[in-house]
DNA sequence: TTGAAAGCGCTAACAG
DNA sequence: CTGTTAGCGCTTTCAA
C-alpha cells in the first residue's frame, strides 16, 4: 500500500490538515512546517489519491469527450484540439467512442456522469430529445463540438456551415458551372441534411439554376463512398462539371475515381471538400477545400467547457468560428 | 444533488447494503426484496457515484493511455483497437498525448496513478531507465503497444520490426535493385534506430551490398519530411530506384516528390511503405505497404492488460503479432 | 437473506 | 498558522 496523507502527516509531526494544506498550496502554512512536511512526502513517495480527494471535494478534474470515431481524421483532429485545452487547465479527458449510436451516446452521458466528470465535450451527428434531456438532467455543463442543437438551447462550437457551402458552390457556379454536383453526408444529421444542403440550395437560387435531384448524393464519410458516388455521377443522364464533397477523403475519392475514368481534375471537373485536414495536400491535385477550423473548434469549445464550469460568465455560449475557403490545385 | 445509496434505502425501507448488493447484482437477495429496491431506484433516478465506489473498492474501471500524439491517423487508429476492447470490458480510458516528450510522459504516469487507474497502456519512443522505473514502481500492470523495452522487463505488443523490414527490402532487391533509400523515423527510437535499420542492414549484407549512408534519411513522419528527403536523394551522387519508407504520409510525399520530378512510381522508382493505414489507398499509385496490425496491437494490448488486471495468468507477456506485406501499385 | 458499522483517503469548515 | 472533526457515497466484513 503506498503512502496516505495520515502517514504524510505522522511522519512530519503535523496533522492532516496542514498536509491538505501544502499539498495544495495554501498559502497558509509557515515556511518551515511546508518544509517539513516536503521533505516528509518525498521520504514517503507519498502521492495524493485523486479519487478520494474527488469523493470530498466533489471534483474530478476530468471530463468526459464523447467522439464519434477516434480514428477518423477530422475527430481526431478535434480531439487533439480538446485535449490539448484540457491539458492547459489541468483537466484530464476520458475518451469514448460512440458510433454516432443514439442508445450507446446516451448510456455513455450516464456513465460519465456516474464517474463524475467535471463537464462534457459531445461530438455526434443528430440531437435528438432524448439528448437534450439528460442534457439538461446533467448537473454539469456539456458542450457540442462541431455538432449542432437545431433549438440552440446547448453551448456548441461550430462554423456557420450554411454560409460556408454557399460560398464554395457560389464560386464554382461563378466561374461557369451549372451542374454541380455535391456529395453530401448522412442527411439525418442537421448540418448535413439541414444546414450544408440549404447553403447549396441557396447558392443555386440565387443563380437562377433549379435543383437536381440527381446531383446530390449521399456518402458516409469514406474514401470509397467518394468514389461511388462520383462514378454514379459520371454515368448518369446529367453529369456533373463540379462536385462539391463533404469531406477530404470522399473527395480524394472522387478525384481517383474522375481520374481513372480518364478525366482531368480541375480541367474537366473541378473539386472542392469540406474539411480541410492534412489530407488536402497529400493528393493530385491538391484538394480546394472550406477550411474548417478543426483543431480550434475542439480546443474552443473546451475552453468553453473550463469557463462553464468555473461559473465564468460567458458573452455567448454559442460560439460560431470563422471559416474560409483554401483555394488549391482541385479548382481552376 | 442527486440521489445516494442512503435515499434508496430508506426509500425501500432496506438497509445500504442492501441496495448495494443488488446494484451490483449480487445473488443473495430475495426477489421481492430486490424488486423493492430497484422500484426505489428508478423512482429516485439513482445513479451510483462511481468516485465513492472507487474509494471503496479501490477499482476504478477506468485504465490510463499514453500516446504520442491522437491525430496521427497511426496512433488513432491503435487507440481505437485499445477503446473497442476496453469497452468490451467495461473500462473507460483516460486519453493523454505525450508527443514522445519524455519528462511529459513521466509526469503523466504519475497523474494517471494518482488518479487511480486499473492499468495504463503506454505508446511511445524510448523507453529509458525512468520509464522502467515508474513502471516497477507502479502497483497496477502497465502494458506498452507499439513500443518496445530493449530489455524485455514490461509486457508489451509488437511485431517483430526487423524482420518486416528485412522482408520488405529483400524483396526489392531480389526485384533487381541494388540503391535503396530508407526514410526511417527518428533514430533515437529503438524500433527505427536499432531494429528496422538492421532489417535494412541485414538485407543489404545477406544479398552482398554494401550500406551506403547517403541511403539513409530520417523524417519525422509527416508528409513534407517525406518529400523533403526524397528530395535529397534525387539530388545526390548515388539514386535510389527503390524507397522504404517507414511510414504511409511521408511516402506519400515520397511519392509526389517523384512524380513532381517527372518521374514514375514504380516504374522510375518503387515505393514500399509501413504501417497500411488507410491512407495506402488514397494516393496514386496506390502504396505497398508493411500490414501492421495497427487496430490489432491496440486491442491485443488492451486485452492483455485486462487480464493482467484480472490477475488472470498470461502465456507470454511480450506478444509478438504476425505481419505481411501488401503489394499494391507503388512496386511493380 | 439482511443489517450494522467500520473504513477508503481526502477536503473543508470551525476552533483556537 | 495549525489541529479537530465531520463527512463525501460506497463496499465489505461480521453478525444476526
Amino acid at each position: 500500500m503506498s503512502a496516505t496523507i495520515y502517514d504524510v502527516a505522522r511522519e512530519a509531526g503535523v496533522s492532516m490538515a496542514t498536509v491538505s494544506r501544502v499539498v495544495n498550496g495554501n498559502p497558509n502554512v509557515k515556511p518551515t512546517t511546508r518544509k517539513k512536511v516536503s521533505e516528509a512526502i518525498k521520504r514517503l513517495g507519498y502521492r495524493p489519491n485523486a479519487v478520494a480527494r474527488g469523493l470530498a471535494s466533489k471534483k474530478t478534474t476530468t471530463v468526459g469527450v464523447i467522439i464519434p470515431d477516434i480514428s477518423s481524421v477530422f475527430f481526431s483532429e478535434l480531439a487533439r484540439g480538446i485535449e490539448d485545452i484540457a491539458t492547459m487547465y489541468k483537466y484530464n479527458i476520458i475518451l469514448c467512442n460512440s458510433d454516432q449510436n443514439k442508445d450507446k451516446e446516451i448510456r455513455l452521458i450516464q456513465t460519465l456522469l456516474g464517474k463524475q466528470v467535471d463537464g462534457i465535450v459531445f461530438m455526434g451527428g443528430k440531437i435528438a430529445e432524448e439528448h437534450i434531456e439528460e442534457f439538461k438532467q446533467s448537473s454539469v455543463p456539456i458542450v457540442l463540438a462541431a455538432t449542432v442543437d437545431e433549438q440552440n438551447q446547448i453551448p456548441s462550437v461550430n462554423i456557420d456551415y450554411e454560409q460556408a457551402v454557399f460560398e464554395a458552390v457560389s464560386h464554382l457556379i461563378e466561374t461557369g458551372h451549372r451542374e454541380i454536383g455535391f456529395i453530401n453526408g448522412p442527411l439525418e444529421v442537421p448540418i448535413n441534411g439541414k444546414y450544408k444542403l440549404n447553403g447549396y440550395k441557396r447558392a443555386l437560387a440565387e443563380h437562377d439554376i433549379p435543383f437536381d435531384e440527381t446531383l446530390l448524393s449521399v456518402g458516409d464519410y469514406t474514401y470509397e463512398s467518394g468514389k461511388e458516388a462520383t462514378e454514379q455521377f459520371l454515368n448518369q443522364e446529367v453529369k456533373p462539371t463540379a462536385i462539391f464533397v463533404d469531406s477530404d477523403e470522399m473527395a480524394i475519392g472522387a478525384i481517383h475515381e474522375i481520374q481513372d475514368e480518364g478525366k482531368k481534375v480541375p480541367n474537366d471537373i473541378e473539386v472542392i471538400s469540406s474539411e480541410n485536414t492534412r489530407l488536402v495536400q497529400m493528393v493530385r491535385p491538391t484538394l480546394s477545400s472550406i477550411a474548417e477550423p478543426t483543431y480550434d473548434i475542439g480546443a474552443v469549445a473546451m475552453r468553453l467547457l473550463t469557463k462553464l464550469m468555473n461559473n465564468e460568465k460567458v458573452e455567448s455560449s454559442t460560439v460560431v468560428l470563422p471559416h474560409r475557403i483554401d483555394f488549391r490545385n482541385s479548382t481552376k
